[in-house]
DNA sequence: TCCAAATGTTTTAAGTCTAAAATGTTTAGG
DNA sequence: CCTAAACATTTTAGACTTAAAACATTTGGA
């Protein structure tokens, strides 16, 4: 037996530099698309990326959704999304009611122009990914897919066990 | 020849799903992981994402850095550096100074205070860091650093062929 | 030398984002 | 039925972020 893994038990400081610089790593790529993307939808569109993300999430629920799903599945907090959804109500591309069971709840969904307009922008949008990502092979892309899951399985449960 | 190869040539709408799943997933982990970092270090350290951010740059580079490095290297705006700047130097954690060959140029650097806060965040963030990935086995680790290598190659290459 | 272009930073206006407190509504247990 | 807890949303205060314009300084020719 190692001295090393004697002394482990009483947490002597580790390394983690390799896992710290793949945090590194990732968010460089992370940020690096996200701003190209932001970018194009800008000059192409004249459209911030959260009011795409947004009626990205809309566009594939046609009977709307609650300003709860939406937080959720955007990862963004309930008063962000109270904002954005106001700014988009005002341009004519979503439309906001109240549930006729639960006074609590807001419904919003896109209008026909919001649909409209989110198609035509997505419909480029995914090109510029295919753009962005062309020089990964579809191993690349398969491989890829497997390990970010694995990596977000593994920070879920890291957030869990903060949270118990 | 398929009908599929011998179309390409006139632009049909190619199918990018694949592309566009991996960069939901990819999205998706980095969100995740940068809210458990900025919850850990609001809660530890009382102590913003784009400060320890900020002063993570500033660490390694004893001599400073330039308004415009710092910019570069976090990618993010100039006007963002400014703001960003100017709270850590009223918390004491930051020194600013005009270059004395340059009167453009804005020299920022480190100050004690600053250093030694940073070093004892930097500790238990690369603590949460590893525990973050700690379901990664270091082969995953490097397979990761490869692919996103890779993936960073290729978006920095789709931005050089926008800029042209 | 002079001055136009380049460079570095700050300012501006608008939007995005968060955490926490406040508000309104529903639900469940006594 | 009552009411405390839970839930959905909005409000608040402050920070962060961007793009573009403005400002200050330097540099590279003509």
């Amino acid at each position: 037996m190692t001295l090393d893994s004697e002394t482990k038990a009483v947490e002597l400081p580790e390394d983690h530099a390799e896992e710290l610089r793949l945090w590194l790593r990732l968010l460089t790529c992370t940020t690096l698309i996200e701003g190209e993307i932001r970018t194009r939808l800008r000059e192409r569109f004249d459209v911030t990326l959260p009011r795409f993300d947004l009626m990205a999430q809309l566009d594939k629920a046609p009977d709307g959704m609650t300003l709860s799903d939406v937080s959720k599945r955007m990862m963004v907090s309930n008063g962000n999304v109270t904002g954005l959804v106001e700014r988009l109500v005002d341009s004519g591309h979503l439309d906001r009611r109240t549930s006729e069971t639960d006074r609590r709840v807001q419904v919003i969904r896109l209008t026909k122009l919001g649909r409209a307009e989110f198609r035509k922008m997505a419909a480029e949008h995914e090109t510029w990914i295919a753009d962005l990502f062309s020089e990964l092979t579809p191993k690349d892309v398969r491989e890829l897919m497997r390990l970010l899951a694995k990596t977000k399985g593994s920070a879920q449960n890291a957030v869990q066990r903060r949270q118990t």
